[in-house]
DNA sequence: TGGACGATTGTTAGCGCAAACAAATGAGTG
DNA sequence: CACTCATTTGTTTGCGCTAACAATCGTCCA
């Protein structure tokens, strides 16, 4: 009736609609509008109503950077993965993601690229949004990243590791002990002329870690790595496969490889089938993930399963519950589950 | 010197320190600081030493909330695809992400669960925080997203699909297309007996097309799909592989396969394998996507690589044309790569 | 040497919202 | 019926920053 001249719907400012005009014309205060969109309290059935009608007719949608500055809390979380290329970190984020927008709060990602120099340029960046929380993968990182997560002052969460003493909070699971685990169950086994085949394990510090707990128990009983093959390059199937072409060819006595991860060694079990070398007669193989390829081969793969999804969950439920005034585990493992395949 | 009782380093007021500190510190106005941060004209290098060194003592990180609320641009991009579940919209993401964040963006990710609902939801929070762009999967969303996304006057691209009208930009490759390509292979290639694996054509819509084209094309040819298997589940390995048996226990006398997507088909490889069921000769299998997955297997595996990470870097580079004042195209079709492997 | 001009720095106002406080309203009570 | 108290609504203020404008400074030339 008495509306602007262009038309009879949206006034439609440059930023949007505002609580203002909300309020406007609903004919109250701001701040009425304010409490119907987030008190439940204190507001007249009749006032809701009218606010509810300006803000559907309007199209209303409120200003959370306003709201966060305003209140000084955003609902946004930090989290930082190593990278997008593989199905693993994608699944911790989901874990989180799920829990986080459940609860009504927003993921912003970073990518590392497995570079602790990145990742600490990331946290910078972050930090400008005053995120409510963090979720970083791994506990190394370079010192100013450290100090600016503690500084931050918002729950942050290490995931994917235990090995070491987290900024605030951790959850994941041991990859020394992972890597123990398998070389011990290679040796028991009776394997005795073992190799690895892996990725840069100087970027990925996981993967390391595994490698070290790896070796050290072939050590404790006496066995020593006969051979690797570790590249500068992304772990792929491809790799995998390469990989253990590479090395069997160096090392043709091997009677088993212990590969980085699954993608890794389904690769290398690929390169198996094709070459028509007999598993896990003549050559056991092991990965570590427990990726869902490894059971949809034809001989189950014998691995390690890292609970990603999981720990993507608890990650951001201890964060969420920090916030509620509650105080979870500093540093929670939650173990993997050793999967007793048919390569080894 | 003269600092705070507590400690020579850092007042570390709630919230983090603000500008006017470090304008204090500084012995000049906050302006100053702003234009030391930003600007780059019109600041003398003493002044801007000064500041520098103000920001670095005080450890100093400017607050984009407010930053974003004055200047109403926040340098936020929002990225929402229907899952994490499999690799292939985390490299969408994973190109997006990598040119955002070059060009100073964050990423703010949503995960729709190929529901549109949910992806209405979303679109409606993010609205929230006033993001420069948009990335969303597909072209079909329910009208009250499409109004939001056209409301929203940031550049939107919609990806992975350019069978339709786009809101305002769409870059992709057609299903449809794909779907028929590989029909007219597995009937130009003498197949007459074929069989369909795919997971819920309700949800996964590019799927649906891709089945679509996929029946026109046999339909063209004279051919009619002699059986299907379809899931009320997200695809899989191990569902690809449950299919097909089930589909060739009932339909045994199948001379092709194609899979809605390469996890799915290779799960089928996985069950010819097991069952030493002759691939291609007496079954052929195909896919679509193009995983490294179905490179590695020892026969490759005949299917359609769509360029997912390419579409993530272009649609990104497209958003950031368009705030630079460039006009990037409305509908751009980059097209799929047939891969002749050797399954079919 | 006065005044103009460019370079540099400061001041004011407001982005949109919500916390804190203030005011108005209505329902009971003695 | 005056008064209290709970409920409902409004006003003020400021979150931290930047756009726009204002003021200052020194310098150069006529």
């Amino acid at each position: 009736m008495e509306n602007s001249p262009t038309s009879n719907e949206e006034p439609e400012s440059p930023g949007g609609v505002t609580l203002s005009e909300v309020a406007r014309l609903a004919g109250v205060s701001g701040m009425t509008v304010s409490r119907v969109l987030h008190d439940h309290a204190n507001v007249s059935e009749t006032t809701r109503a009218k606010v509810q009608a300006a803000v559907t007719a309007l199209g209303y949608v409120p200003n959370r950077l306003a709201g966060a500055l305003a209140t000084a809390k955003t609902r946004l979380m930090v989290v930082i993965i190593p990278s997008l290329g593989n199905i693993v970190f994608p699944e911790v984020l989901r874990g989180a993601n799920e829990r986080f927008e459940a609860a009504g709060y927003q993921s912003v990602i970073g990518v590392s690229d497995y570079d602790l120099a990145r990742e600490e340029q990331l946290i910078a960046a972050m930090q400008s949004w005053r995120p409510s929380g963090w979720i970083v993968a791994g506990l190394e990182h370079t010192s100013r990243a450290c100090q600016m997560l503690r500084e931050a002052r918002s729950p942050v969460v290490e995931v994917m590791d235990v090995d070491g003493e987290p900024i605030d909070m951790a959850v994941g699971f041991s990859n020394v002990r992972a890597g123990r685990d398998m070389g011990a169950h290679l040796v028991d086994g009776g394997r005795r002329s073992i190799g690895y085949v892996g990725g840069d394990l100087q970027k990925d510090l996981r993967a390391g870690k595994r490698y070290q707990g790896f070796v050290q128990a072939l050590a404790e009983r006496g066995v020593a790595l006969q051979g690797q093959f570790t590249a500068n390059q992304p772990s792929s199937l491809l790799l995998g496969r390469a990989g253990l072409a590479q090395l069997l060819a160096q090392h043709p006595g091997l009677d088993a490889v212990y590969f980085s991860n699954d993608d890794m060694a389904v690769g290398g079990l690929m390169h198996c089938m094709a070459a028509g070398i007999a598993v896990p007669t003549r050559l056991a193989v092991t990965g570590f993930n427990g990726l869902e390829i490894g059971e949809a081969v034809p001989q189950r793969l014998t691995t390690i399963r890292s609970p990603r999804y999981r720990i993507g969950q608890l990650a951001a439920d201890h964060i969420l519950a920090r916030l509620a005034g509650g105080t979870p585990p500093r540093s929670e493992d939650i173990g993997c589950e050793f999967i007793l395949g048919q390569t080894a």
